[in-house]
DNA sequence: TTGCGACATGTTTGCGGAAACACGCATGAC
DNA sequence: GTCATGCGTGTTTCCGCAAACATGTCGCAA
């Protein structure tokens, strides 16, 4: 169209619609490297990315004129010509629990060394919708994969995240359409109660994390279905929101009564305030009440008593989702790379101080 | 160029360079719908952005035609053409530390209500060489802004970023060239030493943080100024590493002697260390031993006894650093915001039972 | 010697959006 | 009545890079 325009009119002047100083960054652009080396900006490009086929000597100029002139890729640039942004995004509820915290580390470590930046994003509620809207906030911004962390009970029975880059939902339900991994939180559990029981506990009260959590979910469920399997009687449990304060007051609650000799604490922090309780109601640990928690967080072989609690190795997680999402990333096409084995991390229990047999 | 040998070479069949179903993310473009709605790509810009001038009827047509093509703004595009990318850096030491990861939070909630995106970076070293590459990653990766968090000591005097993007700094040294903002590390100690010795205490003993952490570097310091002030002695601080053991291994060493009444910890984590090692010494806290934390995380006051401890608003560190590095970043030139008046956030002594008067 | 292919390098084009500018029309000032 | 102005919209160009395609070069075998 306006070629032919040009062509009838050859006298208008050209236009010079460049602005001053801008142009992106206003640094040096493959084109000044590829004139200042005296070549072509494909071969600049040659140089930067995969070693294609250049000559060493030509390489070398490149090379030379790319530190002379302190050349950076501009990646808006890559990322518009090959629509991809090499960065992935991280969905996340909060930032307060160590556990997502640890998942996080692992995945920009991981992310880093194969070359791809991390985009965090929060989302405020539990719902789908919110996730979906954090999910289109970071593919506006530009990601090749997300991967969301802890995903807490969704409106709908299955996640519909309707964008087209693909997603890893960690620590959260398996159901999904999309790969999910995450710790056996059952194991764990069952792990903990499996341990209070052999110890000789007629039964275990659960303080319990909150009911839209799904690792809380899961890990009271399977608390209870061992008790039940096992022929013992399932205590009501105590509903707390993950902080030590909740973990107190279930505790003065639960340990109203006399009859309570184990409390199965759904994570170390509310295991915590257990701990407190106890001492304050003058219930010695572990004498007259075995507590375990669950996390393993640092500080718990230095309260008093160490505490008894179920190790999970999130970098782990964390690794085999970012794993798994740049396989999807980079596969050819609807590859989907099985990933059928090892969904899961196994967690340990660690026993401490905080248990033992009841006293009669 | 071309548009004249198209005029030569009129018959010449024109090349599709263009890829199957690739271009950047296969989503519809402005074209598209600038088409359906019968208008031109400018307005359909301008209709996305700012709404410049627009008619309503205009706007409601382009918008409609967005709806219906779900139509998606590539950042990537937008970022080329402006030069801008809506993104911040965030670059950090580790995410262990409970701290950084609440001035994190803060960033990346703030960032979001502001339209920004957030990318991390983690640092593998301390020093400038290692920072400096953590943010040469991060401007290729397109930022147009850093906030370093928890800068540890580094080689040089002054930090040399040597990128043209605004930097803040975040929990570290006031010295830079770049704006900081942090904690008021030496009122906090203070208020901690100033306590201890209100009560009665002849002195107060210090497990310092690793000696390249700037924090660490500042409580230590206000701690023995403090003392020296007073004309106390100043005893050998013990240095640990912000984990609990070592918080331990310090109280172990420290309490083998008879005379230490009080413990500034330099962190929470090392002081549950401490009453740990009280408690196995049979020293009885507070009765025979004073200890004060900082930091004042969520489960001190569960501990036993509660752990008198500095408070620290981290989240309004964050939230500042954000506010500074936007200013910055939008400021049309060389405004330099002034953000003169409180860099630093007074941090708040929070007194628990730790804390008691020396017995005799 | 020629032919041919492998390989190094250059050229063109387009990704999707935004800025500068042009243009047409309605309005108001003088 | 003429002209400056403002406003909504369209047109052209460019951002920096990479893919597709074109061209040049060299070596080696027939």
């Amino acid at each position: 169209m306006y070629a032919v325009r040009r062509c009838y009119e050859e006298g208008r002047a050209p236009r010079v619609a460049r602005l001053p100083g801008t142009g992106s960054s206003g640094g040096p652009s493959m084109a000044d490297v590829a004139n200042l080396a005296g070549v072509s900006g494909q071969t600049v490009s040659r140089v930067v990315n995969g070693n294609d086929r250049v000559t060493a000597a030509t390489r070398l100029k490149v090379e030379t004129a790319m530190r002379q002139l302190g050349y950076r890729t501009n990646i808006a640039a890559r990322a518009l010509a090959t629509g991809r942004f090499r960065t992935i995004g991280v969905v996340m509820f909060n930032l307060s629990a160590v556990l997502n915290v640890r998942i996080l580390e692992a995945v920009v470590t991981g992310a880093q060394t194969r070359g791809y930046s991390v985009s965090v994003a929060m989302v405020d509620g539990p719902t789908e919708k919110d996730i979906r809207a954090a999910v289109r906030g970071l593919t506006d911004r530009a990601v090749d994969g997300v991967i969301v962390i802890e995903a807490r009970v969704l409106d709908t029975p299955h996640l519909q995240l309707p964008e087209e880059v693909p997603v890893v939902i960690a620590d959260s339900r398996a159901a999904h359409r999309h790969p999910t991994f995450g710790m056996d939180e059952a194991a764990g559990a069952r792990a903990a109660v499996d341990h209070l029981l052999g110890l000789g506990h007629a039964t275990v009260h659960h303080v319990a994390g909150p009911t839209d959590s799904i690792p809380a979910q899961r890990r009271r469920a399977a608390w209870q279905r061992l008790l039940k399997r096992s022929g013992r009687a399932v205590p009501p449990p105590v509903v707390g929101d993950w902080s030590p304060q909740s973990g107190y007051d279930a505790a003065r609650r639960l340990l109203a009564g006399d009859d309570v000799t184990a409390v199965f604490a759904a994570n170390d922090q509310m295991a915590v305030g257990v701990l407190r309780a106890a001492a304050e109601l003058g219930r010695r640990v572990p004498e007259e009440l075995s507590v375990v928690g669950f996390d393993d967080l640092d500080f718990t072989p230095f309260l008093s008593p160490p505490l008894t609690t179920v190790r999970q190795d999130l970098a782990a997680v964390g690794r085999r989702c970012l794993e798994q999402l740049i396989a999807r990333i980079e596969a050819p096409q609807g590859a989907e790379a099985s990933a059928s084995a090892s969904r899961f991390v196994l967690p340990e229990l660690v026993v401490r101080a905080s248990t033992a047999p009841p006293r009669r």
